[in-house]
DNA sequence: TTATAAAAAGACAAAAAGGTCTTCTAATCA
DNA sequence: TGATTAGAAGACCTTTTTGTCTTTTTATAA
């Protein structure tokens, strides 16, 4: 469905965001193995969202990355369309670059429920609303 | 959502059952022209369909590519898992590898609605049936 | 039976995605 | 203040996807 850099940041976001909420500040080594990512890929991967504004850093000893003014409310579409664009929210499922309610291709009708529930599940869900469900269980 | 090599597989079988609907066996520069694709990559992806038992081809002058004995009541995602495996019908939201219902990740019971959604569109319509539609409009 | 039209085959190439490695910079603590 | 820890930056590499090009094979029609 996504891609894999987008995967890495959804599922680092909502681990910092565990962290923090216990007044830790995980660094990339520690984030990577809990995620099952490269290091390095995700050390890129978290300086994008350092650069995008979606968290902060802290450079030296006892650094890490951290939700400061951001706060955990980002919904994962917005991060999605921050990784990849909006591809997945408005594309046609037949690949046509034309397709609209006006002039729909063959499944458009039908295409544009699986778009909605899309829309509905990352567009309806913050990091925080993940990082609190995943403790629940 | 689709890799672009599904997309055209399934354009161009759409084009060429309503072409053989029409007594017409359409060839390569025609289909490609068609469904707006490149013409090697999509020769590529016939031979592929022929090679996999979709569709049957015939060489030489007046020849061109037609459904036989297979006819066109694949579905969609016949076709898909044959392009590009079934990844799409049964991974991870979050890109988890272990995530199912016994072991869910966070947002497992959302995105299982969207897999549904998915499986009934694309599971649910043949190549008949986006051609017959197609014509409607 | 030969010219021609058309698919088959496979080598090649460009771009994107995924991932690695090394060096630099900054913060902190002893 | 200097060693150490940790993120920043950017060059580099690999694989996959997307696409091109050339040659070969085959069928048919004149």
């Amino acid at each position: 469905m996504f891609k894999k850099e987008t995967e890495y940041a959804l599922r680092a976001l909502v681990y910092i965001w565990q962290q923090n909420k216990l007044g830790r500040r995980p660094g990339i080594v520690e984030t990577a193995e809990e995620i099952i990512a490269p290091q390095p890929f995700t050390a890129k991967i978290l300086q994008r969202l350092v650069k995008s504004g979606i968290i902060s850093s802290q450079k030296g000893k006892g650094g890490g990355f951290f939700f400061g003014d951001q706060k955990a409310d980002i919904t994962l579409k917005e991060i999605i369309v921050l990784m990849e664009g909006n591809k997945i929210f408005n594309s046609c499922g037949f690949g046509m670059k034309q397709c609209s309610d006006e002039n729909p291709c063959p499944i458009h009708n039908q295409y544009i429920g699986i778009r909605a529930a899309i829309d509905k599940v990352f567009g309806g869900n913050t990091i925080r609303d993940l990082a609190n469900k995943e403790q629940e269980e």
